[in-house]
DNA sequence: TGCTGAATCTTTACGGTGTTAAGATAAGTT
DNA sequence: AACTTATCTTAACACCGTAAAGATTCAGCA
């Protein structure tokens, strides 16, 4: 009874409720299916079964929707970073868990780690919740560094921090570019990011 | 005297004569101009004055210039590093100068470096050859990490190589997407560099 | 209940893009 | 000279991002 709120049967045709987050799902879909290059703005509505020109109501332009699925991208980063690194009992242990996480992410969502590394964003006067959001993972890493070198200078932790960034995001673009082999299971991408991390004096 | 050759006095209407190569060196100029992005192949067309069809002439399409844009990227990546290299006196300060010219190059050229690494030749069995030029930085450096450790097992070298690569390859591209500021000069980038690399075991 | 304004979606259109097919022109060969 | 081949142009196609104008539904108020 009662068609009260919004689509209460089935058929939304017109206003059919949350477009947006749709929108961003199904360029998700997407994104991993046709790669960065191949998404397009009317391929995300035809997936949405929308109009070419629906999306320009949630979103300012093409760029706009790019960085809600990024956006996306940062949170699911932070998560599985947070995910690889509970449980560890040592500081060292911690960063590993971190450090696995970055590149187990990157492995595991090629485009989507692409996309949000990607030329379009950098320049980001707009955007700006965008580098906060993106800014999570990095505080994550900085506080994981800092805590194996519990009385080092801000300088040098910093620099250190730098080095730990660059280390897994090299090797996370490697991987995803397929430059560096590093298996092909979720396993084996964790053992090899072990390596890697043990490589760096943080956590030695 | 006699307009023996091509293009003899100046009027190169048709077949001016070298086409392929100024195509690429137009694509160049407007890649560091328009960014990856804004380089289309229409646009590369105009600027070398020739018609929007004339390059299908000596490419296969779009990527195919790309490629041979990206093949020059690498020679020019791997002179740096050798430029940056040469003139050191211990296996460790030539491995520091390997990282400063790939860190280096990467700076001074952030469009060139982010076509080298885009999602375009990661498929590649076409575009072999420009896995082969790119490999020749790959091999500096791992010779350079080799002869840091001269009885190490080849495991252990390969996996140095590894860290060492995506330590520098990770600070450029975060450089290039400016989310570390490393400095806005040369020497300001040299400088960083260097503090980068010594943190790898390999130089120390 | 019915009316009104705002939110949402569609249709249509414009210029730009990658790419192909057909024709024109110059260079090289015999 | 004539013929072949390489090179370049013009014209066309489908796709793209985006804007303008119209249609449809929703929410609140009489």
């Amino acid at each position: 009874m009662a068609t009260k709120s919004k689509n209460a049967g089935k058929s939304a045709a017109y206003h059919h409720g949350n477009l947006k987050q749709e929108l961003v799902s199904a360029g998700r879909r997407l994104l991993e299916r046709r790669g960065v290059e191949g998404l397009s703005l009317r391929g995300v509505a035809r997936e949405a079964g929308v109009s070419q020109a629906a999306p320009y109501h949630h979103f300012e332009d093409k760029d706009g929707l790019l960085a809600a699925i990024a956006a996306e991208g940062f949170a699911g980063l932070s998560a599985e970073m947070a995910r690889q690194s509970a449980g560890a009992e040592t500081p060292g242990g911690h960063m590993g868990g971190l450090g696995s996480g970055y590149i187990v992410f990157a492995f595991e969502n090629p485009e989507l780690f692409r996309l949000m590394h990607g030329p379009r964003f950098a320049v980001a006067d707009k955007y700006d919740d965008l580098l906060t959001i993106a800014a999570d993972s990095f505080m994550m890493l900085r506080d994981g560094v800092a805590a194996c070198r519990p009385g080092a200078s801000d300088e040098e932790i910093e620099m250190a921090c730098h080095a730990a960034w660059s280390l897994v995001h090299g090797a996370s673009m490697l991987i995803v570019d397929k430059r560096i082999d590093a298996g092909s299971t979720r396993h084996e991408i964790v053992a090899f990011a072990n390596q890697m991390t043990s490589q760096l004096p943080v956590s030695g």
